[in-house]
DNA sequence: GTCGGTGCAAATGCTTTGCATTGAT
DNA sequence: ATCAATGCAAAGCATTTGCACCGAC
């Protein structure tokens, strides 16, 4: 069990009781398989890890709980190029929160850079803003998806 | 009519020639509308702008037409946090694309900054990427928000 | 025991699509 | 004349919600 776990939990677990809700078993299984996500997925997939887990919870207690992590500061909602359905991620306690995003392949590659945070700041502090977060993706092509490409080509 | 209007239109012209579609009064409507809505918009407020300004175009139309300026590389869709809704934004030519947005009150402050391709083209270089784009959104406090806030605490 | 939570199924609302008609080339 | 575009209404589909039963506190 990483570290992380047993705070991230507490935090939810706070944040529940301030808001005189229950921390129920479904919850619980929710917050440990967005946990194990490794901090990127959906609704759907987080169903179906929860399902391959031998965790069954509803699709409803799923969105249900996900607004939750989200009111709790643990996830925040985030929306990939071409994508159909809203994407997660897990940024309670986390940096990076930055991704490379492949447009040929959807390759992800999350990224560790403070710079980014950096910059936010200043900006912010430039304008008068005090900041609650960002979201920095690179759309581009890997070097996997540019050597397929060429392969294609030369293949004609 | 901004200097900007002529070449986009071209370049939508170009792009709906290449691939044997058509350049039609919609279109050319919808594409207009676009440039006006200065920069980020969704299909519903595109669509009451077309209305207000006697341009009236079918719901499907602005969608179908979004999805070409999209092809062409005009637009990006864009989500906002917590927002229902998928967000357009007008990149061809355009620079900044990068965006501060209050979580209070929803007021969005462009950003002009240059260190942001930088740092997009030095962390590509580095993983051997070729880039497309980027999204940088800085989520935040604005100081009217601020403000507000502070008044309304002040006065119970 | 009291509310809040859960699962189910139905509803919601943005977005897409099928089809007959219209229009650009 | 051809073949794509349009408008309309219906369909799709991710997400939300109403409700009856269940479970945390």
């Amino acid at each position: 069990m990483p570290p992380i776990l047993a705070p991230l939990c507490a935090v939810f677990r706070r944040y529940l009781k301030s808001a005189s809700l229950r921390y129920t078993g479904e919850r619980a299984d929710v917050l440990a398989t967005v946990m194990e996500a490794d901090g990127l997925f959906d609704a759907d997939s987080l169903l179906m890890d929860m399902h391959n887990a031998g965790k069954e919870v509803s699709k409803a207690t799923v969105y249900r709980t996900l607004r939750l992590l989200q009111d709790a500061g643990i996830v925040t909602p985030f929306m990939l190029l071409d994508a159909k359905v809203t994407h997660y991620q897990l940024v309670y306690g986390r940096d990076p929160c930055d991704y490379m995003v492949c447009v040929q392949t959807g390759e992800l590659v999350p990224l560790q850079c403070d710079e980014v945070v950096m910059l936010r700041e200043r900006l912010a502090l430039e304008h008068g803003w005090t900041t609650v977060g960002h979201r920095f993706v690179i759309y581009g092509t890997s070097p996997q998806a540019a050597s397929a490409a060429s392969r294609d080509l030369s293949s004609q």
